[in-house]
DNA sequence: GTTCCACCGGAAACGGGGGACC
DNA sequence: GGTCCCCCGTTTCCGGTGGAAC
């Protein structure tokens, strides 16, 4: 059933992106200097989750470097590596530069300044997730270097500029900006026979069942990919040829429910209480949450410390916050 | 329409933990 | 071993907001 089971993971870049041609080309276009040895202009990618966009990022660099003997990169998740000192020394990690860091004790200043007497090839760096990033002041530093160019990647254009200040702004302005929109039905649908063609035997699935999956994705290609990996897997255990409706069936909510698993997975027990309280109590008000966590914990962080822990379950897309004021409630995506 | 107050989130301070240096 | 410095999760403080109550 599996051939090769790369091809349905999250972070498996593709031999050609597909129905990405138009943000393909503009990324391109502002990578091109890096040919000449010369830094590329920034490029920003929106669009919501599951659009391509970290895909396409990965696979623009991956084109480039076969094209460009000297050129390092490097990819960061601005949601892991929130702090400036993080992303910094993951930004070094791409140049192999951080033996001698230690993360309790050198400041973030030695580390810029390691990055300022970069004189390496050009460096390009992914910033995903940049809206996460607790200080801006990172993306100065970056335009501030030589040598670096930025691949910014977020998934609400205005969010982001709302609470950058103006002179980075201006600058992110002159960027090239790239929006992407949601999957059409039938773009998934050619997506899953892509990777059904590269990772499974042949005509396990018909069209139909992947019309079906690509249509309970709804336009995110993490989930559609997400669901066909469930039903790939059940099938291969259960020793069939074809893949029949039931499993495809049950490999929906499955497939969706992984997707979230992954993010709860990365949750700390505190998060992950608030998680439970939410998932008991829908459409739960916040005095009646603090109490319920407070009841639940053996050591209850502050109120404040709480509302962080919230805004990040929903920034994972695990809880949903409903009306404002006093008339705020919680409940799950 | 006005007042009240629960709730939010920014900013700054605090303190634990760990490495460097003497 | 003592002291200093640094990062970072947490706490404290507080002004702003908007729904509820009057």
């Amino acid at each position: 059933m599996i051939q090769d089971a790369r091809v349905l993971q999250d972070e498996f870049i593709p031999r050609e992106v597909e129905h990405r041609d138009h943000e393909m080309n503009a990324l391109s276009r502002a990578l091109a200097p890096v040919t000449a040895n010369e830094p590329a202009e920034t490029a920003f990618l929106f669009g919501p989750s599951g659009a391509g966009k970290t895909c396409l990022a990965r696979y623009a660099l991956a084109r480039l470097r076969e094209a460009v003997i000297d050129l390092n990169y490097q990819y960061v998740n601005c949601w892991q590596d929130y702090t400036r000192f993080r992303a910094l020394y993951r930004i070094l990690e791409g140049i192999g530069s951080t033996a001698d860091i230690h993360r309790q004790s050198t400041p973030t200043d030695a580390l810029l300044e390691r990055l300022a007497t970069y004189d390496g090839p050009e460096f390009v760096v992914i910033l995903d997730e940049v809206d996460q990033l607790h200080d801006d002041d990172l993306l100065y530093d970056l335009y501030r270097t030589v040598g670096i160019s930025m691949i910014l990647i977020a998934n609400r254009e205005e969010e982001l500029f709302a609470r950058l200040d103006n002179r980075l702004v201006s600058r992110l302005h002159a960027a090239t900006r790239i929006r992407f929109e949601k999957y059409e039905l039938n773009e998934l649908v050619s997506i899953l026979e892509d990777r059904v063609r590269w990772g499974l035997d042949e005509d396990v699935l018909s069209r139909k069942q992947l019309e079906w999956i690509a249509d309970a994705a709804a336009g995110d290609a993490r989930v559609a990919i997400g669901i066909l990996r469930s039903a790939a897997r059940e099938a291969e255990q259960d020793d069939v040829e074809t893949i029949p409706d039931e499993t495809v069936e049950a490999a929906i909510p499955r497939g969706r429910q992984e997707v979230k698993d992954k993010n709860i997975d990365q949750l700390t027990p505190h998060q992950k209480v608030l998680y439970e309280i939410i998932r008991e109590n829908d459409g739960v008000a916040p005095n009646l949450l603090y109490a319920e966590y407070n009841e639940r914990v053996a050591e209850p962080r502050a109120e404040r410390t709480v509302r962080n822990h919230l805004t990040k379950l929903a920034h994972y897309n695990l809880i949903e916050k409903h009306g404002k004021g006093r008339g705020r409630t919680y409940s799950l995506v």
